[in-house]
RNA sequence: GGGGCUGUAGUUCAGACGGUUAGAACGCCGGCCUGUCACGCCGGAGGUCGCGGGUUCGAUCCCCGUCGGCCCCGCCA
């Protein structure tokens, strides 16, 4: 359904073979004038789509003149009769085509400067320019049904949700710096100055304490604010569908987050969605893929093979397993012709990107014995054993890593990557959407020196793990779970510490002194000990999923107002400069850069 | 903080050992054209070669710096 806006105007989406013969008049935008001297062409576009008008020197109207002046992206109204096209003249690539308006009267409504840019151009544009002129890109079929799409995809959301009871409701933007996490974008507070509100990373502590308030049943789509460095896939405003649930498992949640998915395809997608999702041990995605987003569109699986090589001829093999380190590999089928001296060699500086000290390789050459790199030094019962736990063929590469287990996995998950993109391993239709679940609860950060959560403070332990919570902390798995799509991770959650004694007892371990705690989110410690149910939640990112929906590279095709790689917006020039009686206002200096 | 690619007409790109007037396509302006739909044909205008400095008789080209854009690493509980 459109909305046409006015009792005088017809959308062109609303012109249909019925229409032929009866007059309307049209509100639009000019593209494509076409002057064949006589006769001229426009394609009108309203927002319902585009039909086009023709203007007749025969015609006895003042129309014919008008339109002389019109040029693209007028902004004008037109009046006439709407026909069928003379036959032959039909095009099938609009959906009005098979009819057009025979103008009687046109008028112009608004000019438009030169384009700084083709609208719908087939070549790319510079994105800076774009950028600063988001208002036209967004004239363009792709931007315009991306941004249609996202607000198709919502209504969904908040279709499915509210019939299965949840409460939407908004939580403060302006609000308190938590620490841990990631960077803070921060508020200066004139009534208290000195003191700074932080825009929310994510509305995780106001939703518990939703839950604690009793609303069971809580959803937001709502923006996040992240001041960290920008990727393709993030932006340092974006989105989340953020849902919470009192009285939850962790299969309740997985559940129905697998519904909401079915329904949203269903209703954006015209597609069938297959669920249960398949559901993977962090352990064995990390192992199998090197990620904890693993892309399972496309194998080359890790594969350990420390058993194999115990009394390797190679001292490398040798030293990593004697002091606790793993020789594991990947396979590339085919890889003996297409993978050459050259590209190993910027294979390794991949590698070593990513962490890795070097790259062992061995090609399996057409009789099924080995070739080149270290083939030297592996013996044959060494070689039968490779090749039937790697799935090595004659004519794959088989790449080496020798290290611990966890710059082992890292790097052959990015090798895996790379090589699957350099050599168009992935299926471009495929979506694949997987559970990562049994995530560990803590891990060591080398870089503070202290335990760290993995996802946050807040998230449950697993129940039969709490023994040896104090004792073996590194080897406690959680109750969280994270969504993958193409090996993107869309969305993650857990269930949450509902118990004040418990939750004292996470921060010891983090080294948060109860101080710290009290300072940091006391005011959630407070309300847990106010009757807290057990609960937990999931968000969403939602501007991924649009990307890989719509099939976008980057998530700033699927946002209307997105900023560049410098986290500045090319149209607003935001950020800027203040006055000098502002900053005095805020009781806020500047310091002079050297 | 680091690595890679990149910046020439409004747009997308080409260009030259360092040497007269820096090209093409699209767009724009003017003209012609009655069935086009990325209309067609003819003509024309349009450039601080990102910015600053250096080398040089001479720099868009070489060198140094700087700013911007994109991708990635670090970072993103």
């Amino acid at each position: 359904m459109t909305y046409s806006g006015a009792s005088s105007r017809t959308l062109s989406g609303e012109i249909s073979e019925e229409a032929a013969g009866r007059e309307y008049t049209l509100k639009g935008w000019v593209m494509h004038f076409r002057d064949h001297g006589g006769l001229i062409f426009i394609d009108l576009r309203d927002y319902s789509g585009i039909i086009q008008v023709v203007f007749d020197e025969n015609e006895k109207n003042e129309s014919f003149k008008s339109a002389k002046k019109l040029k693209n992206e007028y902004v004008i109204s037109v009046t006439g009769v709407v026909r069928r096209r003379p036959a032959g003249t039909e095009n099938s690539n609009l959906k009005t085509g098979n009819l057009e308006i025979l103008a009687a009267s046109v008028s112009i409504l608004n000019t438009c400067e030169t384009l700084p840019f083709q609208i719908d151009e087939e070549t790319d544009v510079n994105e800076l320019t774009r950028l600063k002129y988001r208002y036209l890109d967004l004239r363009s079929k792709r931007l315009r049904e991306n941004i249609i799409f996202r607000s198709d995809f919502a209504h969904a959301v908040r279709d499915f949700l509210g019939k299965k009871g949840f409460y939407d409701i908004e939580t403060p933007f302006l609000t308190k710096s938590t620490p841990e996490g990631s960077r803070d974008f921060l508020v200066p507070s004139r009534l208290n100055q000195g003191h700074f509100y932080a825009l929310p990373q994510s509305p995780q502590l106001f939703k518990q304490i939703l839950m604690v308030s009793g609303f069971e049943r809580y959803y937001q789509i709502v923006r996040c604010f992240r001041d960290e460095d920008l990727r393709a896939d993030r932006q340092p405003e974006f989105t989340q569908l953020d849902m919470e649930m009192s009285f939850v498992e962790m299969k309740d949640v997985i559940r129905l987050s697998e519904e909401l998915f079915e329904s949203i395809f269903k209703k954006v997608l015209g597609a069938e969605l297959a669920t249960p999702f398949r559901v993977l041990d962090y352990d064995e995605a990390m192992n199998t893929y090197g990620s904890d987003k693993p892309d399972t569109r496309f194998n080359l699986l890790i594969a350990n093979l420390s058993d194999i090589f115990k009394d390797s001829s190679m001292n490398l093999f040798r030293d990593t397993l004697s002091k606790g380190g793993v020789i594991k590999s990947i396979c590339l089928p085919g890889g003996y012709d297409i993978v050459s001296r050259k590209d190993i060699d910027e294979l390794l500086a991949v590698v070593k990107d990513f962490g890795g000290k070097g790259l062992a390789w061995t090609k399996v050459s057409r009789d099924g014995s080995l070739e080149g790199g270290i083939s030297k030094f592996i013996n044959a019962g060494e070689k039968n054993s490779l090749l039937t736990k790697t799935g090595g063929k004659p004519g794959d590469i088989i790449f080496f890593q020798a290290d611990s287990n966890k710059t082992s996995n890292n790097v052959l998950g990015r090798l895996r990557l790379y090589l699957a993109k350099k050599y168009n391993l992935i299926p471009g239709e495929k979506l694949d959407m997987l559970w990562v679940v049994n995530f560990p609860l803590f891990e060591y950060s080398e870089e503070e020196k202290r335990i760290v959560s993995v996802h946050h403070p807040f998230t449950a332990p697993a129940m039969n793990d709490l023994k040896y919570l104090e004792t073996e902390p590194l080897s406690v798995k959680s109750e969280s779970y994270d969504l993958v799509l193409n090996g993107e991770e869309i969305g993650g959650g857990s269930l949450r510490i509902h118990d004040a004694s418990l939750q004292e007892r996470i921060f010891k371990i983090l080294s948060i002194s109860p101080e710290d705690a009290k300072v940091k989110f006391g005011f959630l410690l407070d309300a847990l000990s106010f009757g807290a149910p057990p609960h937990g939640g999931i968000a969403f990112g939602i501007d991924r999923i649009l990307m890989l929906l719509r099939n976008e590279h980057s998530i700033r095709d699927v946002i209307a107002f997105p900023k560049t790689q410098k986290a500045y917006c090319p149209l607003s020039e935001a950020p800027s400069g203040v006055t000098e009686a502002q900053l005095k206002e805020l009781g806020i200096r500047l310091i002079k850069k050297d």
